[in-house]
Parts: structure tokens; sequence; C-alpha cells
DNA sequence: TTGAATGTGGACTAACATAGTCCTATTTAG
DNA sequence: CTAAATAGGACTATGTTAGTCCACATTCAA
């Protein structure tokens, strides 16, 4: 909603308190949540008074994909396709699904990099 | 892997602890699974000695949508999808993304019922 | 030069979800 | 009878996440 918020401003340079108030979302909340997209260079900020956010790309250009690998991490069906994943299942050596249930995270992967923040505004 | 188990068995009564003994599944983890699967129509089962589970259809008539939903309850891409939100978002009702995000879940929906067991085994 | 408005970032908490365990029935074939 | 199954309730330990709070850094403009 943010992203879609400053897109639909001309992508001028705006503050999270502006969003904040207008959507109620919470300041604090919403303040780390563009922190993190701005870190993730979805966003392009300016500090100091009159600073804000603005998008760092074109709608089109930005993957719904990488934004929630930005937010949320990496976007898995299962705990096991984590890169590093937190516990390792005893099997996944010899998993005897291992390669359907890949071939289905390709497929949601390929959904969500499919779809960009121009399909949110 | 326990339907594909079942399944590769020539859908004879397989027992619980045959699949947690031959796939290496803690047999109370297992266990707890198979009743889920039993309760949400996926397998049949026969108590007693003797007893075990069988699938109570072809692979290929049980949507991968219905085994998930079963064991891990609505897939959801958002909870303010869920029948039942556990917190309403304060702003389910203007939500400014609203219609392009159940959009992307009924995309997602279908894949999961577009895949069936069979995909798996 | 100062102060207000802004982003930055670390630490913390409360609430919730989930995998996994344990124990006690109940059912049924032999 | 009894052994081998399923059935199911209660519980726990662990991890995750939304959300908060506080101190700091940066910049503009009066």
């Amino acid at each position: 909603m943010a992203l879609k918020y400053i897109s639909n401003s001309g992508n001028k340079v705006i503050t999270t308190r502006e969003i904040s108030d207008s959507k109620n979302i919470p300041y604090d909340l919403l303040s780390k949540i563009m922190q993190t997209m701005k870190n993730e260079n979805i966003l392009s900020s300016n500090q100091g008074s009159s600073g804000g956010y603005s998008l760092s790309k074109r709608p089109d250009e930005i993957p719904l994909y990488n934004l929630i690998s930005a937010i949320d991490g990496e976007v898995n069906i299962a705990e096991c396709l984590k890169e590093s994943p937190v516990k390792d299942c005893s099997m996944t050596d010899n998993c005897s699904i291992k390669s359907p249930v890949m071939l289905l995270q390709k497929e949601v992967e390929d959904l969500f990099k499919r779809k960009t923040i121009s399909d949110f505004v």
C-alpha cells in the first residue's frame, strides 16, 4: 500500500508520516518497513527535513518477488528449500518427493516474479 | 511422502508404523498427520489389528490444495483473506490493494488445485 | 546557528503458531 | 484374551513476527 501511495503521487518524495496518517498504519511499524525496503533497494531515501522516500525504479521493474523477499525473507513453500534451512530435515538427501516439490517451488516463484508493483497500483 | 508410499504400495492397507519405520518419520507425529488426513477424507482407515490406512480416492483425484488445507489449514497469501481472520485488519473494508491481492490469491489457489497427489508419486 | 522534521538502527516484548511428545482410550483379527 | 492398530486429548518447547520504544544522524530553513 505504501508503494502504491508513492507511485500514485507521481513519484515525488513522500514521508513515512504522510503515508502513516493517510492510510492509518502505525508510524513505527511502517517506518521499519520503509527502512527495510530502502535497504533492499526498492526505495531511495533522502534524510533530513524535507526528506522522505521515493521508488528506486519504475513500478513495473519491481517484481513482487523482490518485495516479499525483502520484507518477509525468501519465498519458499517448504522449510527445506531455504538457502540456509534453520533446522535441516533428516531426509533432505533422500526425500522421496524432492523433485516435484522443487518444481512446484519454481512455479510459485515464477508467479511471484511475473507480478510487479504495477499490478498493485 | 506418506501418501506416495501408500500409493506406490498398490493401495493396500498400510500401517503408520510401516511408513514411520521405512521413511524415518517420528511415529507419533506421523500418526497425528494420518489421523488428520483421515478426518479430512483423504485417507480411509481400518481400526484394529491388521488395520491401517488406504487412499480414499485415486491420487489424481486428490488436489494438493485439499491436502494442504487439511493439514495446514486454508491456503492464503494474506491473513485478511482467511474465512475467519484471527485479527481483522483495520482496513479490510477500504484496503487500497484488495483486488490485485485477491487476484493473486486466486492464481495461487488455482496452481495448488491443479496439482494433485499423482504429481508427487 | 539552531531547531524541527525527517530517516536509521538497535533492542526488546507480547502474542501466536507449530512441530513434536505423551498418555490413555477404543477397535478388531486371530 | 491379547497384540496390533487407529483415535484423540492435553501439553510443551521453540521459533516467528508484528509492533513498540528509544537514542541517534542528517538536513533544511528561518
